[in-house]
DNA sequence: AGGGTTCCATAACGATCAATATGAAACAAG
DNA sequence: CTTGTTTCATATTGATCGTTATGGAACCCT
């Protein structure tokens, strides 16, 4: 069930650039300078393609956005899973928020988030791609209430735990993170940061059949 | 020690618009739809000055953001004497947590922070005002660490206290509370966010000699 | 070798960008 | 009323924006 990974042209000349790679160049294009604040001319120079071919390969401006945040935010079914196999929901959570920590700070990537900042604002043409942003988030924070929920019914999380509120502040950490790396915290800063937004959890109800 | 309110005139044309009124028209405009992606054409009309007459009282466009974005931030001293005049450093943090949340959420403005949204990200040629905003935010880092440090000389706060990373997590919830509001988070989200994000703090310890 | 098809590089499109040149209009002072 | 000064509205600048037309080049199939 992948999105097909080559169409297998039967004739005609040979695409001259790698399509994945290209995408990649221009996620990382976006992420650096933002959606309508990278211009095609940037683009050309990232994807080392001209605009021709980018618009060949890729439709337009917005839906090679489109794509490359996909790519950038990657399979929310991936997300999903990794909750899953998570021994709880606040495991899940600090390893979703360490990730972000990792990932804002690395070194051959621009600093912070593109989901938090590449769509941040922007002019009214773009105003669908700034809620296809806002959906990729909203899909993170039901995942994380979808969660939350699962302890509360195995009793592992008290009854009434605030699990919007729970997901709403770790979606603001998040995307605030990226605030911070882009102002220039490093890793550590931003672990710490993670780490102290998650003492407001409810205490963990053990199991007594445990162990 | 005002900034000049009126450089009184003494001849020629008298402005035919309210300088004020036209810089937080603009300020506006850039809160909605972020630095570079507010046209001198979308100023001009929010404004309701022409373009002419925005370059003869502004400057320029990167000069009419940083006075906008001043305004926007008020007078850091300000902030400074609120954080001096709460009770304690978490109080001054919650205040200002919740001064944020119902600020991003206000009917009459836009949504989230200028601060955070209008210069998240951009080209080269806009990474000076990226970096005037980022100033701003570690202004107000600056003034919460202080305000933390000074309670925990004060005995108020344990000497192990983390003030940086509570100011940093402040921050980061702040700036985060800006995008959940962008994506249509209401008031009372953000306030509980806001709320959800003080647990953290160490206990105060209460003065023997109180009351 | 000769179609058929697809991609490439070059160059250009109209629209819009930030910023100004120009000259008339509106005021104060003499 | 004239002169000096400043702002006004109009129109335009060169540059860059996203996008595309054009024609040759590169490949598969027969």
């Amino acid at each position: 069930m992948k999105t097909d990974p080559a169409p297998r042209r039967k004739t005609g000349r040979p695409l001259s650039f790698d399509r994945d790679a290209a995408l990649e160049k221009a996620m990382l294009a976006f992420w650096e300078s933002g959606y309508e604040t990278t211009s095609i001319s940037d683009l050309t120079a990232a994807m080392g393609v001209t605009a021709p071919s980018i618009y060949a390969a890729f439709g337009d401006k917005k839906r090679l956005f489109l794509e490359a945040m996909r790519r950038y935010a990657g399979d929310p079914g991936d997300l999903e899973k990794a909750f899953a196999r998570a021994p709880t929901a606040r495991d899940a959570v600090a390893d979703m928020l360490e990730n972000a920590a990792t990932l804002y700070t690395g070194d051959v990537t621009p600093k912070g988030c593109l989901l938090a900042s590449a769509a941040a604002t922007g002019s009214k043409d773009a105003a669908d791609v700034r809620e296809a942003a806002a959906k990729e988030r909203r899909a993170i924070r039901a995942i994380i209430i979808a969660r939350i929920e699962q302890d509360i019914e195995r009793g592992l999380l008290p009854p009434d735990t605030k699990s919007r509120v729970l997901a709403d502040l770790a979606l603001a950490v998040t995307q605030g993170m990226s605030v911070l790396a882009r102002d220039g915290a490093d890793r550590d800063t931003l672990l710490a940061v993670a780490k102290a937004s998650m003492v407001g959890w409810p205490s963990p109800i053990v199991g007594r059949n445990a162990v």
